[in-house]
DNA sequence: TACGATTGAGAAAACGGTTTCCGAAAACGT
DNA sequence: ACGTTTTCGGAAACCGTTTTCTCAATCGTA
């Protein structure tokens, strides 16, 4: 392995004045910057990020922190798309990154989740799926010891930045358009919502409840547990005489369109999130695409951003209504 | 932070004996253990991850490395069971697992993949989704520098161990199955195949030709690239008077499937995969499920065994014949 | 009892960078 | 021309472990 030493005795200068070349430090002549770098060049040289990460506890390190379990085909392609735009962002800025996963604190306390992290030199986390019954994930973001960015969650401080579209609008747009696009305003509608301990589900019931205040039509809302099989069942006992079925995932939109066929109803749906498998579903189905890819490399551009001492915000990504055809997903 | 000399001065050994301890080295006695593992305990010490790998070359970090691009539904599910098996087997082996991605290599060169995995002290790769044409990962691996897994490549030496279902037999069984189980003997099989720079494409065809000997069946092999929409094509002009249809992925069985019902006719299909997608995709559809979490896994766990310094070998693991219901992926 | 063999524990040198501090030389102002 | 500041480069301490060596104490055996 070719070290900073190496380089230094070929380039004639001290290990220091190395260092301060790579992490672009001032006080260095142009002369000497094209010395090392030269050195650099010839003997392939690439810094050592483990000792690197030692000596400066400054290594940019970022974890991204998930609930792996109940993994759906549909949240295994969106996280998918957030690890490789924050690992996309993370190699455009250098620095490493490091997945880790929920599973491996499941039980652990804040401390040890901390300790855990510390001992990885690790200063900054991504979390993505986190909802109000994860405690200790909670905490460790609210204690600000870690560069947090968390994505769908309202959290903003000193060092906490979140980020997502804004899912009350989103919800309100997808639904004006397919009630607009369909029967008319004074439908009566169905919505069947997520989760009831996650922040999205209730922005999205709000949005949905808003809008038929706004536009006058009726609105019954029931919790389908982002299940696709509960929202089956609801759509069965209670879809024949509403209007529109809006959901608060695609999964269960899927869900709902298979009851709706099976009854032989035809029942305009649209559902929340883009993924994939909408293509296979069925058709006279919208819904609210997310850019997940993006949101993972802004997230990670975002850590960058706290780490470099700037303070937490929130950020607004866009979103796009569309319709998702068999067409679009054939590869 | 709390290091690993604040335990020491609290045991009221040296810092060396309390590395012995947290190594399990011998030449301790029971009895310094017993005061050192207090320490720890106390102190709620855990050893920074970073200072070890630096200072022992040893240090456990393992890299997976794939080829994001060309991304459909089946391969992001497929990864992410990978991912999250090796990460699983990675805690339970309480070493570090940094999942890198191939996209930051493309375009590199052998010597500079190198150095990239060297500056992170990465001792040991597993690699998925490698194909023929994959040059320069193909030699990072015969260069034998890291221990390597590969999974579904037939490449096997002192530091590489590959791993992977038996893809011919699985091919057998799954034809034989469809055959037996509807028509007879000597019916005409359609096989769309895989991708031809690929190892597991070789072996499935060669699985279908050699149960069209044993049976004496008409079969008829066309390249359908892995994709979906060419594997409709394919099937929407020579499906028709064929009695089986069988598919070297799951993605191709179910636009195979999708060809058939547009013409309204009926043969069975069979892919291979088990991909949760295959439960939305109709009737009459059976395949090969293979359990990726299990092996990444493996993968993990031979990764560990490679650095302990024990040969490369081939491991295949076990795999099912299953018809997946939308009932089976309903969640 | 004495002597080599064994065991247990500590001191210190790595590992490959970063960063602080210091001094020499160059630039500047008067 | 002299004192003062600024610029540039180097020496050395440090980050938190591991690992090698050394040494004292204990043990077994003749």
């Amino acid at each position: 392995m070719v070290t900073i030493r190496d380089v230094a005795k070929r380039a004639g200068v001290a290990v220091s004045t190395v260092s301060k070349v790579i992490n672009n430090y001032p006080s260095v002549s142009e002369d000497t910057i094209a010395r090392v770098n030269e050195a650099i060049e010839e003997l392939h040289f690439i810094p050592n990020s483990v000792a690197a990460s030692l000596s400066s506890k400054q290594s940019g390190r970022v974890a991204v922190l998930t609930d792996p379990d109940g993994q759906t085909l549909a949240s295994s392609e969106i996280m998918m798309q957030y690890i490789m735009g924050a690992v996309k962002a993370g190699n455009e800025a250098r620095l490493d990154i490091v997945p880790l996963f929920f599973s491996m604190f499941a039980g652990m306390n804040v401390e040890e989740i901390e300790h855990r992290l510390e001992a990885q030199n690790i200063r900054s986390i991504i979390v993505c799926g986190l909802d109000r019954d994860m405690k200790a994930l909670t905490e460790l973001i609210e204690r600000e010891k870690f560069k947090s960015v968390v994505v769908d969650m309202p959290m903003e401080s000193e060092n906490t930045s979140n980020i997502g579209v804004d899912h009350a609008q989103a919800q309100k747009d997808i639904l004006r358009k397919t009630i607009t696009e369909n029967t008319g305003p004074s439908d009566s509608v169905l919505y069947i919502s997520g989760r009831t301990n996650s922040f999205v589900t209730e922005e999205r019931i709000r949005g949905a409840m808003e809008l038929s205040e706004e536009l006058g039509f009726e609105l019954t809302v029931m919790n389908g547990a982002f299940s696709e099989k509960t929202a089956r069942e609801i759509t069965f006992k209670y879809g024949r005489d509403k209007d529109i079925i809006a959901c608060g995932s695609d999964l269960m939109a899927i869900g709902a369109m298979k009851a709706l066929t099976d009854m032989n109803v035809f029942h305009p749906v649209c559902g929340f999130d883009g993924i994939t498998l909408m293509g296979y579903a069925g058709k006279n189905m919208t819904t609210v695409r997310q850019d997940f890819g993006f949101i993972g490399e802004e997230a990670l551009r975002e850590c960058m951003r706290l780490m470099g001492g700037e303070k937490g915000r929130s950020i607004r990504v866009p979103y796009d209504l569309v319709q998702v055809r068999y067409e679009d997903v054939l590869n």
